[in-house]
RNA sequence: GACCCCUUCGUCUAGCGGUUAGGACAACGCCCUUUCACGGCGUAAACACGGGUUCGAGUCCCGUAGGGGUCACCA
Protein backbone atom coordinates (compact mmCIF):
# COMPACT_ATOMS: atom_id res chain seq x y z
CA UNK A 1 0.00 0.00 0.00
CA UNK A 2 1.62 3.25 -1.01
CA UNK A 3 2.24 5.77 1.62
CA UNK A 4 -0.60 8.48 2.44
CA UNK A 5 0.13 12.18 2.19
CA UNK A 6 -2.36 14.43 2.23
CA UNK A 7 -1.80 18.78 1.74
CA UNK A 8 -3.77 21.84 3.14
CA UNK A 9 -3.65 24.24 0.55
CA UNK A 10 -4.52 27.66 1.16
CA UNK A 11 -4.86 30.84 -0.69
CA UNK A 12 -2.65 33.28 1.24
CA UNK A 13 -5.30 36.01 0.96
CA UNK A 14 -5.86 36.76 4.63
CA UNK A 15 -5.80 34.70 7.83
CA UNK A 16 -6.27 31.60 9.01
CA UNK A 17 -10.38 30.66 8.59
CA UNK A 18 -11.62 28.76 11.13
CA UNK A 19 -13.05 26.65 8.48
CA UNK A 20 -9.66 26.26 6.75
CA UNK A 21 -7.93 25.17 10.23
CA UNK A 22 -10.92 22.40 10.71
CA UNK A 23 -9.72 21.40 6.97
CA UNK A 24 -6.14 21.10 7.79
CA UNK A 25 -7.18 19.62 11.12
CA UNK A 26 -8.54 16.91 9.46
CA UNK A 27 -5.80 16.53 7.02
CA UNK A 28 -3.21 16.71 9.32
CA UNK A 29 -5.44 13.85 11.38
CA UNK A 30 -5.84 11.76 8.60
CA UNK A 31 -2.09 11.27 7.97
CA UNK A 32 -1.28 11.14 11.44
CA UNK A 33 -3.56 8.21 11.87
CA UNK A 34 -1.87 6.46 8.98
CA UNK A 35 1.55 7.34 9.67
CA UNK A 36 1.51 9.37 6.54
CA UNK A 37 2.80 12.88 5.91
CA UNK A 38 1.16 16.36 5.93
CA UNK A 39 2.33 18.85 3.69
CA UNK A 40 0.81 22.75 3.05
CA UNK A 41 0.99 23.85 -0.22
CA UNK A 42 0.57 27.81 -0.82
CA UNK A 43 -2.29 28.21 -3.99
CA UNK A 44 -0.59 31.97 -4.90
CA UNK A 45 -0.78 32.06 -8.58
CA UNK A 46 -2.70 34.86 -8.11
CA UNK A 47 -0.36 37.27 -7.98
CA UNK A 48 -2.76 40.22 -7.52
CA UNK A 49 -4.37 38.97 -4.16
CA UNK A 50 -1.11 36.40 -2.53
CA UNK A 51 0.56 38.89 0.14
CA UNK A 52 3.50 37.72 2.23
CA UNK A 53 1.69 39.10 5.29
CA UNK A 54 -1.11 36.44 4.36
CA UNK A 55 1.28 33.20 4.65
CA UNK A 56 2.60 34.29 7.94
CA UNK A 57 -0.83 34.56 8.75
CA UNK A 58 -1.42 30.91 7.65
CA UNK A 59 1.71 29.58 9.20
CA UNK A 60 0.80 31.53 12.80
CA UNK A 61 -2.18 29.76 12.74
CA UNK A 62 -1.24 26.59 11.90
CA UNK A 63 1.93 26.11 14.58
CA UNK A 64 -0.40 27.74 17.47
CA UNK A 65 -2.69 24.68 16.69
CA UNK A 66 0.06 22.28 17.00
CA UNK A 67 -0.46 21.05 13.40
CA UNK A 68 2.91 20.35 11.92
CA UNK A 69 3.57 20.30 8.19
CA UNK A 70 6.49 18.64 6.23
CA UNK A 71 9.28 20.88 5.80
CA UNK A 72 9.21 21.24 2.18
CA UNK A 73 6.68 23.47 1.56
CA UNK A 74 5.40 24.04 -1.72
CA UNK A 75 4.54 27.51 -3.53
CA UNK A 76 2.73 27.63 -6.83
CA UNK A 77 3.99 30.62 -7.71
CA UNK A 78 7.58 28.58 -8.11
CA UNK A 79 6.35 25.92 -9.99
CA UNK A 80 4.94 28.54 -12.94
CA UNK A 81 7.18 26.37 -15.64
CA UNK A 82 6.30 23.22 -14.62
CA UNK A 83 2.14 23.52 -15.49
CA UNK A 84 3.39 25.32 -18.63
CA UNK A 85 5.10 22.05 -19.15
CA UNK A 86 2.05 19.93 -18.38
CA UNK A 87 0.07 22.43 -20.67
CA UNK A 88 2.19 21.61 -23.47
CA UNK A 89 1.96 17.95 -23.17
CA UNK A 90 -2.05 18.44 -23.10
CA UNK A 91 -2.03 20.35 -26.44
CA UNK A 92 0.19 17.90 -28.24
CA UNK A 93 -2.36 15.48 -27.10
CA UNK A 94 -4.89 17.90 -28.77
CA UNK A 95 -6.59 17.75 -25.23
CA UNK A 96 -5.94 21.61 -24.81
CA UNK A 97 -5.80 24.57 -27.11
CA UNK A 98 -6.04 28.07 -27.33
CA UNK A 99 -8.79 30.13 -27.31
CA UNK A 100 -8.78 34.05 -28.49
CA UNK A 101 -12.50 34.87 -27.42
CA UNK A 102 -12.68 38.60 -26.54
CA UNK A 103 -14.12 39.96 -23.17
CA UNK A 104 -17.30 40.96 -24.89
CA UNK A 105 -17.37 37.65 -26.35
CA UNK A 106 -17.19 35.86 -23.04
CA UNK A 107 -19.71 38.12 -21.45
CA UNK A 108 -21.94 37.77 -24.43
CA UNK A 109 -21.62 33.80 -23.98
CA UNK A 110 -22.61 33.95 -20.21
CA UNK A 111 -25.27 36.40 -21.03
CA UNK A 112 -26.68 34.01 -23.24
CA UNK A 113 -26.16 30.94 -20.67
CA UNK A 114 -27.77 32.68 -17.69
CA UNK A 115 -31.02 33.26 -19.87
CA UNK A 116 -31.16 29.96 -21.10
CA UNK A 117 -30.55 28.23 -17.89
CA UNK A 118 -27.64 26.56 -19.15
CA UNK A 119 -24.43 25.78 -16.51
CA UNK A 120 -21.86 26.02 -19.15
CA UNK A 121 -20.87 29.02 -19.86
CA UNK A 122 -17.73 28.83 -22.25
CA UNK A 123 -19.62 27.68 -25.97
CA UNK A 124 -16.49 26.30 -27.35
CA UNK A 125 -15.96 28.55 -29.63
CA UNK A 126 -12.36 28.28 -30.67
CA UNK A 127 -12.12 24.42 -29.93
CA UNK A 128 -11.46 23.94 -33.54
CA UNK A 129 -10.53 26.84 -34.50
CA UNK A 130 -7.54 28.24 -36.01
CA UNK A 131 -7.07 32.42 -35.78
CA UNK A 132 -6.86 34.60 -38.67
CA UNK A 133 -4.06 37.04 -38.82
CA UNK A 134 -5.78 39.78 -36.80
CA UNK A 135 -6.33 37.65 -34.09
CA UNK A 136 -3.71 36.57 -33.66
CA UNK A 137 -2.27 39.53 -32.17
CA UNK A 138 -4.62 38.61 -29.38
CA UNK A 139 -2.79 37.04 -26.54
CA UNK A 140 -4.89 33.89 -26.22
CA UNK A 141 -6.02 31.46 -23.21
CA UNK A 142 -5.61 27.73 -22.76
CA UNK A 143 -8.71 25.85 -22.74
CA UNK A 144 -9.05 22.16 -21.68
CA UNK A 145 -10.70 19.83 -24.10
CA UNK A 146 -13.34 18.99 -21.67
CA UNK A 147 -15.41 15.66 -22.59
CA UNK A 148 -18.80 16.64 -24.25
CA UNK A 149 -20.82 13.55 -23.97
CA UNK A 150 -21.10 11.22 -21.32
CA UNK A 151 -20.61 11.39 -17.91
CA UNK A 152 -18.12 12.11 -14.54
CA UNK A 153 -18.24 9.98 -11.32
CA UNK A 154 -16.34 10.51 -8.13
CA UNK A 155 -16.47 8.27 -5.60
CA UNK A 156 -16.23 10.98 -2.96
CA UNK A 157 -14.93 9.45 0.41
CA UNK A 158 -17.13 11.73 2.27
CA UNK A 159 -20.55 12.49 -0.23
CA UNK A 160 -20.17 9.07 -2.11
CA UNK A 161 -20.66 8.85 -5.64
CA UNK A 162 -21.76 12.05 -7.37
CA UNK A 163 -22.31 12.35 -11.35
CA UNK A 164 -22.44 14.93 -13.42
CA UNK A 165 -23.10 14.52 -17.29
CA UNK A 166 -20.25 16.03 -19.41
CA UNK A 167 -22.55 18.45 -21.38
CA UNK A 168 -22.82 20.63 -18.18
CA UNK A 169 -19.32 21.04 -18.30
CA UNK A 170 -17.14 23.98 -19.93
CA UNK A 171 -14.10 24.16 -21.51
CA UNK A 172 -11.82 25.92 -18.46
CA UNK A 173 -9.11 27.60 -18.51
CA UNK A 174 -5.59 26.26 -17.62
CA UNK A 175 -3.54 29.31 -18.89
CA UNK A 176 -4.53 32.66 -18.58
CA UNK A 177 -3.25 34.60 -21.42
CA UNK A 178 -0.42 36.31 -19.55
CA UNK A 179 0.76 32.80 -19.16
CA UNK A 180 0.01 32.14 -15.25
CA UNK A 181 -1.83 29.27 -14.43
CA UNK A 182 -5.29 28.71 -13.01
CA UNK A 183 -6.16 26.99 -9.85
CA UNK A 184 -7.68 24.22 -12.02
CA UNK A 185 -4.60 23.23 -13.72
CA UNK A 186 -2.17 23.96 -10.72
CA UNK A 187 -4.26 21.99 -8.30
CA UNK A 188 -4.13 19.05 -10.16
CA UNK A 189 -0.30 18.76 -11.56
CA UNK A 190 0.85 19.72 -7.61
CA UNK A 191 -1.55 17.15 -6.72
CA UNK A 192 0.13 14.22 -8.71
CA UNK A 193 3.17 15.38 -8.17
CA UNK A 194 3.34 15.56 -4.94
CA UNK A 195 1.40 12.20 -4.85
CA UNK A 196 -1.09 13.61 -2.91
CA UNK A 197 -3.18 10.26 -1.97
CA UNK A 198 -6.16 12.17 -0.09
CA UNK A 199 -7.33 15.15 -1.09
CA UNK A 200 -9.54 16.55 2.45
CA UNK A 201 -11.06 20.18 1.88
CA UNK A 202 -14.46 21.94 1.95
CA UNK A 203 -17.15 20.82 -0.46
CA UNK A 204 -17.45 24.21 -2.25
CA UNK A 205 -14.69 21.83 -4.41
CA UNK A 206 -17.02 19.16 -4.87
CA UNK A 207 -17.88 20.43 -8.56
CA UNK A 208 -14.39 21.04 -9.34
CA UNK A 209 -13.67 18.08 -8.19
CA UNK A 210 -15.63 16.57 -11.32
CA UNK A 211 -13.88 18.83 -13.70
CA UNK A 212 -10.22 18.15 -11.94
CA UNK A 213 -10.50 14.42 -12.27
CA UNK A 214 -11.36 15.14 -16.10
CA UNK A 215 -7.94 16.48 -16.20
CA UNK A 216 -6.48 13.32 -14.69
CA UNK A 217 -7.83 11.60 -16.95
CA UNK A 218 -6.70 13.61 -20.21
CA UNK A 219 -2.94 13.68 -18.40
CA UNK A 220 -3.25 9.55 -17.83
CA UNK A 221 -2.80 10.56 -14.09
CA UNK A 222 -4.55 8.57 -11.29
CA UNK A 223 -6.54 10.78 -9.66
CA UNK A 224 -6.32 11.18 -5.67
CA UNK A 225 -9.46 10.08 -3.43
CA UNK A 226 -11.20 12.81 -2.41
CA UNK A 227 -13.15 13.76 0.70
CA UNK A 228 -15.30 16.77 0.35
CA UNK A 229 -16.28 18.27 3.97
CA UNK A 230 -19.32 20.22 4.68
CA UNK A 231 -18.60 23.61 5.28
CA UNK A 232 -19.08 25.26 8.59
CA UNK A 233 -21.77 27.59 8.92
CA UNK A 234 -22.75 30.63 11.73
CA UNK A 235 -25.41 30.71 14.00
CA UNK A 236 -27.89 31.30 11.55
CA UNK A 237 -27.06 28.87 9.28
CA UNK A 238 -24.99 31.39 6.57
CA UNK A 239 -21.89 31.63 5.22
CA UNK A 240 -19.17 32.62 8.33
CA UNK A 241 -19.24 36.22 8.23
CA UNK A 242 -16.77 38.79 10.17
CA UNK A 243 -20.01 40.41 11.22
CA UNK A 244 -21.45 37.99 13.56
CA UNK A 245 -18.39 35.64 14.34
CA UNK A 246 -14.93 35.96 14.46
CA UNK A 247 -13.28 33.69 11.64
CA UNK A 248 -9.67 34.02 11.86
CA UNK A 249 -8.19 31.35 14.30
CA UNK A 250 -5.83 34.80 15.93
CA UNK A 251 -9.18 36.28 17.05
CA UNK A 252 -9.92 33.02 18.92
CA UNK A 253 -5.87 32.95 20.50
CA UNK A 254 -6.47 36.67 21.50
CA UNK A 255 -10.08 35.76 23.29
CA UNK A 256 -7.94 33.35 25.22
CA UNK A 257 -9.13 30.35 23.38
CA UNK A 258 -6.63 27.15 24.21
CA UNK A 259 -5.54 25.59 20.40
CA UNK A 260 -6.19 22.20 22.33
CA UNK A 261 -9.61 23.20 23.03
CA UNK A 262 -9.99 24.68 20.07
CA UNK A 263 -8.93 21.50 17.89
CA UNK A 264 -10.97 19.54 20.19
CA UNK A 265 -14.18 21.48 18.95
CA UNK A 266 -13.58 22.05 15.70
CA UNK A 267 -12.84 17.72 15.60
CA UNK A 268 -16.50 17.71 16.96
CA UNK A 269 -17.68 20.13 14.30
CA UNK A 270 -18.52 17.68 11.28
CA UNK A 271 -17.17 14.69 12.83
CA UNK A 272 -17.81 12.05 15.75
CA UNK A 273 -16.81 9.53 17.74
CA UNK A 274 -19.83 8.02 19.24
CA UNK A 275 -20.61 10.14 21.94
CA UNK A 276 -16.82 11.24 22.73
CA UNK A 277 -16.85 15.11 23.61
CA UNK A 278 -13.23 15.23 25.13
CA UNK A 279 -10.93 13.91 23.24
CA UNK A 280 -7.16 14.67 23.37
CA UNK A 281 -4.64 14.78 20.29
CA UNK A 282 -3.16 11.26 20.79
CA UNK A 283 -6.88 9.47 21.27
CA UNK A 284 -7.52 11.89 18.12
CA UNK A 285 -4.81 10.45 15.65
CA UNK A 286 -5.66 7.21 16.88
CA UNK A 287 -9.65 6.86 16.14
CA UNK A 288 -10.11 9.72 13.26
CA UNK A 289 -11.32 8.11 10.06
CA UNK A 290 -13.07 9.78 7.21
CA UNK A 291 -16.29 7.61 7.39
CA UNK A 292 -17.18 9.12 10.86
CA UNK A 293 -17.37 12.75 9.35
CA UNK A 294 -20.68 13.93 8.50
CA UNK A 295 -22.96 14.88 5.41
CA UNK A 296 -24.33 18.33 6.74
CA UNK A 297 -23.00 21.22 7.61
CA UNK A 298 -22.59 22.65 10.92
CA UNK A 299 -23.08 25.90 12.76
CA UNK A 300 -20.53 26.89 14.69
CA UNK A 301 -21.14 27.52 18.55
CA UNK A 302 -19.30 30.12 20.59
CA UNK A 303 -20.84 28.82 23.73
CA UNK A 304 -19.98 25.20 23.31
CA UNK A 305 -16.21 26.34 22.32
CA UNK A 306 -15.97 28.45 25.49
CA UNK A 307 -17.44 25.07 27.42
CA UNK A 308 -14.64 23.01 25.85
CA UNK A 309 -12.13 25.71 26.82
CA UNK A 310 -13.05 25.28 30.37
CA UNK A 311 -12.76 22.26 30.57
CA UNK A 312 -9.27 22.03 29.15
CA UNK A 313 -8.32 24.99 30.88
CA UNK A 314 -9.31 23.19 33.87
CA UNK A 315 -6.95 20.05 32.91
CA UNK A 316 -4.31 21.93 31.90
CA UNK A 317 -0.98 21.54 34.32
CA UNK A 318 -0.18 24.81 36.48
CA UNK A 319 2.51 25.98 35.38
CA UNK A 320 1.73 25.69 31.77
CA UNK A 321 -0.97 28.06 32.55
CA UNK A 322 0.68 29.88 34.76
CA UNK A 323 3.26 30.52 31.83
CA UNK A 324 0.38 31.59 29.90
CA UNK A 325 -1.06 33.71 31.55
CA UNK A 326 2.10 35.84 32.83
CA UNK A 327 2.84 36.24 29.12
CA UNK A 328 -0.91 37.82 28.75
CA UNK A 329 -0.38 39.99 31.88
CA UNK A 330 2.88 41.20 30.19
CA UNK A 331 0.42 43.00 27.43
CA UNK A 332 -1.20 44.90 30.30
CA UNK A 333 0.98 45.35 33.51
CA UNK A 334 4.34 46.03 33.72
CA UNK A 335 6.75 43.10 34.82
CA UNK A 336 7.40 44.66 38.35
CA UNK A 337 3.84 44.39 39.26
CA UNK A 338 3.68 40.95 38.00
CA UNK A 339 6.98 39.33 39.72
CA UNK A 340 5.42 41.36 43.30
CA UNK A 341 2.12 39.74 42.81
CA UNK A 342 2.68 36.64 41.60
CA UNK A 343 2.62 34.58 44.60
CA UNK A 344 -0.64 36.27 45.72
CA UNK A 345 -1.75 35.25 42.07
CA UNK A 346 -1.02 31.90 42.71
CA UNK A 347 -3.13 31.54 45.95
CA UNK A 348 -5.99 32.28 44.31
CA UNK A 349 -5.25 30.80 40.84
CA UNK A 350 -7.32 27.85 41.38
CA UNK A 351 -10.29 29.70 42.05
CA UNK A 352 -9.61 32.18 39.15
CA UNK A 353 -9.51 29.29 36.75
CA UNK A 354 -13.62 27.93 37.88
CA UNK A 355 -14.81 31.14 37.28
CA UNK A 356 -13.30 31.58 34.15
CA UNK A 357 -14.02 29.80 30.63
CA UNK A 358 -10.85 31.10 28.76
CA UNK A 359 -7.55 32.99 29.69
CA UNK A 360 -8.77 36.86 29.24
CA UNK A 361 -11.28 36.54 31.62
CA UNK A 362 -8.75 35.01 34.12
CA UNK A 363 -6.93 37.66 33.61
CA UNK A 364 -9.69 40.36 34.32
CA UNK A 365 -10.87 38.82 37.45
CA UNK A 366 -7.24 39.29 38.65
CA UNK A 367 -7.67 42.71 38.08
CA UNK A 368 -8.02 43.59 41.67
CA UNK A 369 -4.16 41.85 42.05
CA UNK A 370 -2.41 43.48 39.64
CA UNK A 371 -4.47 47.28 39.33
CA UNK A 372 -3.08 50.16 41.77
CA UNK A 373 -6.10 51.80 42.25
CA UNK A 374 -9.32 49.89 42.93
CA UNK A 375 -12.55 51.13 40.69
CA UNK A 376 -15.70 50.21 41.67
CA UNK A 377 -18.38 48.63 39.07
CA UNK A 378 -21.91 50.20 39.96
CA UNK A 379 -22.93 46.92 41.78
CA UNK A 380 -19.93 47.45 44.37
CA UNK A 381 -20.74 50.88 44.74
CA UNK A 382 -24.21 49.78 45.06
CA UNK A 383 -23.40 47.80 48.25
CA UNK A 384 -21.15 49.33 49.90
CA UNK A 385 -23.67 52.47 49.35
CA UNK A 386 -26.52 50.14 51.29
CA UNK A 387 -24.12 48.71 53.58
CA UNK A 388 -24.89 49.83 57.29
CA UNK A 389 -21.67 51.96 57.69
CA UNK A 390 -21.21 52.05 61.14
CA UNK A 391 -21.35 48.15 61.59
CA UNK A 392 -18.76 47.74 59.08
CA UNK A 393 -16.46 50.10 60.88
CA UNK A 394 -16.54 48.21 63.61
CA UNK A 395 -16.22 45.40 62.14
CA UNK A 396 -12.42 46.91 60.47
CA UNK A 397 -10.78 47.89 63.72
CA UNK A 398 -12.08 44.45 65.48
CA UNK A 399 -10.10 43.03 62.15
CA UNK A 400 -7.48 45.27 63.09
CA UNK A 401 -6.82 43.99 65.98
CA UNK A 402 -6.60 40.74 64.95
CA UNK A 403 -3.47 38.73 64.70
CA UNK A 404 -4.12 35.08 62.55
CA UNK A 405 -4.79 36.90 59.24
CA UNK A 406 -5.58 32.82 57.63
CA UNK A 407 -8.44 32.13 55.20
CA UNK A 408 -10.37 29.99 57.98
CA UNK A 409 -9.90 32.39 60.86
CA UNK A 410 -11.29 34.99 58.65
CA UNK A 411 -14.27 33.22 57.88
CA UNK A 412 -15.16 32.19 61.50
CA UNK A 413 -14.30 35.91 62.91
CA UNK A 414 -16.62 37.08 60.04
CA UNK A 415 -19.27 34.72 60.99
CA UNK A 416 -19.16 35.58 64.89
CA UNK A 417 -19.28 38.95 64.57
CA UNK A 418 -22.36 38.46 61.94
CA UNK A 419 -24.13 36.60 64.46
CA UNK A 420 -23.27 38.71 67.09
CA UNK A 421 -24.63 41.78 65.51
CA UNK A 422 -27.73 39.39 64.17
CA UNK A 423 -26.63 39.64 60.32
CA UNK A 424 -26.54 37.96 57.56
CA UNK A 425 -23.18 36.87 56.62
CA UNK A 426 -23.47 38.48 53.15
CA UNK A 427 -23.86 42.12 55.50
CA UNK A 428 -20.64 41.28 55.86
CA UNK A 429 -19.32 39.84 53.13
CA UNK A 430 -20.40 41.93 50.38
CA UNK A 431 -19.02 45.10 51.50
CA UNK A 432 -15.56 43.63 51.72
CA UNK A 433 -15.68 41.90 48.60
CA UNK A 434 -16.90 45.44 47.21
CA UNK A 435 -14.15 47.38 48.81
CA UNK A 436 -11.06 44.95 48.36
CA UNK A 437 -12.16 44.09 44.86
CA UNK A 438 -13.84 47.10 43.42
CA UNK A 439 -16.54 44.28 42.02
CA UNK A 440 -19.66 42.71 43.43
CA UNK A 441 -18.08 39.24 42.34
CA UNK A 442 -14.47 37.82 43.01
CA UNK A 443 -13.34 34.26 44.60
CA UNK A 444 -13.62 33.33 47.95
CA UNK A 445 -13.56 37.03 49.73
CA UNK A 446 -11.59 35.19 52.62
CA UNK A 447 -9.06 33.58 50.16
CA UNK A 448 -8.62 36.84 48.85
CA UNK A 449 -8.14 38.99 51.96
CA UNK A 450 -5.73 36.20 52.64
CA UNK A 451 -3.49 36.55 49.62
CA UNK A 452 -3.46 40.38 49.67
CA UNK A 453 -2.15 40.22 53.19
CA UNK A 454 -3.76 42.61 56.31
CA UNK A 455 -2.29 45.74 55.44
CA UNK A 456 -3.52 45.94 51.69
CA UNK A 457 -6.99 44.85 52.69
CA UNK A 458 -7.76 46.83 55.43
CA UNK A 459 -6.11 49.77 53.48
CA UNK A 460 -8.58 49.09 50.87
CA UNK A 461 -11.36 48.68 53.68
CA UNK A 462 -10.63 52.43 55.23
CA UNK A 463 -11.02 53.86 51.78
CA UNK A 464 -14.50 53.74 52.20
CA UNK A 465 -14.89 53.02 55.57
C1' G B 1 -31.95 30.32 -13.49
C1' A B 2 -28.97 25.58 -14.30
C1' C B 3 -26.16 21.90 -11.91
C1' C B 4 -24.28 19.46 -7.36
C1' C B 5 -24.83 18.47 -2.10
C1' C B 6 -27.53 18.38 2.49
C1' U B 7 -32.07 17.77 6.21
C1' U B 8 -32.56 13.68 14.12
C1' C B 9 -33.90 18.33 20.34
C1' G B 10 -32.28 25.86 19.77
C1' U B 11 -26.86 23.99 18.58
C1' C B 12 -23.04 19.81 17.91
C1' U B 13 -24.29 14.89 17.23
C1' A B 14 -25.27 8.99 18.35
C1' G B 15 -28.28 5.84 15.48
C1' C B 16 -26.11 2.07 10.19
C1' G B 17 -34.68 -2.23 9.40
C1' G B 18 -37.29 -3.82 15.43
C1' U B 19 -34.42 1.83 20.51
C1' U B 20 -39.02 4.20 26.28
C1' A B 21 -34.78 7.80 19.69
C1' G B 22 -28.99 8.22 23.50
C1' G B 23 -25.06 11.93 24.82
C1' A B 24 -22.93 16.98 25.00
C1' C B 25 -23.55 22.52 24.87
C1' A B 26 -27.23 26.08 25.73
C1' A B 27 -32.01 26.95 28.49
C1' C B 28 -34.96 26.17 32.87
C1' G B 29 -35.66 24.28 38.05
C1' C B 30 -33.71 22.38 42.69
C1' C B 31 -29.45 21.39 46.02
C1' C B 32 -24.63 23.43 47.63
C1' U B 33 -23.35 28.66 48.82
C1' U B 34 -21.02 35.41 51.53
C1' U B 35 -21.15 36.79 45.57
C1' C B 36 -20.12 34.91 40.82
C1' A B 37 -18.85 30.43 39.33
C1' C B 38 -17.74 25.19 39.95
C1' G B 39 -20.11 20.72 41.28
C1' G B 40 -24.52 17.45 42.03
C1' C B 41 -29.57 16.19 40.80
C1' G B 42 -33.60 17.00 37.65
C1' U B 43 -37.10 19.23 33.63
C1' A B 44 -38.27 20.64 28.84
C1' A B 45 -36.64 19.74 23.86
C1' A B 46 -35.81 16.36 17.62
C1' C B 47 -36.44 12.11 13.27
C1' A B 48 -38.83 18.72 7.50
C1' C B 49 -43.30 16.96 4.65
C1' G B 50 -45.79 13.33 1.34
C1' G B 51 -45.73 8.79 -1.02
C1' G B 52 -43.84 3.94 -1.58
C1' U B 53 -40.71 -0.97 -0.25
C1' U B 54 -41.27 -4.14 4.17
C1' C B 55 -44.55 -8.08 9.01
C1' G B 56 -41.92 -3.63 10.68
C1' A B 57 -38.82 2.53 8.72
C1' G B 58 -35.18 7.99 11.87
C1' U B 59 -32.67 4.06 9.14
C1' C B 60 -33.95 1.79 2.06
C1' C B 61 -36.37 4.15 -2.69
C1' C B 62 -39.09 8.30 -5.11
C1' G B 63 -41.11 13.07 -4.92
C1' U B 64 -42.04 18.01 -2.45
C1' A B 65 -40.34 21.84 0.56
C1' G B 66 -36.35 24.26 2.91
C1' G B 67 -31.09 25.18 3.37
C1' G B 68 -26.17 25.28 1.36
C1' G B 69 -22.54 25.15 -2.59
C1' U B 70 -20.87 25.97 -7.71
C1' C B 71 -21.47 28.29 -12.29
C1' A B 72 -14.35 33.81 -13.49
C1' C B 73 -8.21 34.79 -17.47
C1' C B 74 -10.34 33.87 -7.84
C1' A B 75 -8.82 29.93 -5.25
Amino acid sequence: MSKVKTRFAPSPTGFLHIGGARTALFNWLYAMNKNGKFYLRIEDTDKARSTDKAIKAIFDGLEWLGLSWEEKIIFQSKNISRYREVVDILIERNKAYFCYASENELSEMKKFARENGLKKTYNGLWRDKEPTDNEKNIKPVVRFKSPQVGETIITDLVQGEVKIKNEQLDDMVLLRSDGTPTYMLSVVVDDYDMEISDVIRGDDHLNNALRQINLFHALEWDPPNYAHIPLIHDSGGKKLSKRENAVGVDEYKKMGILPEAMKNYLLRLGWSHGNDEIISENEAINIFSINNIGKSPSRFDLKKLKNINSIYLKNMPKKELLDLVINLLNDSHDKKIIEDNLEKFKMILDDLIERSDNLKDLILNSNFLFDKEIYLNKDAENIIENSDKIIIKNFISSLNNEKDWSTKNLEILTKSFAKDNSLHLKDLAMPLRASITGNNNSPNIFKVMFALGKDLSLNRLQKFY
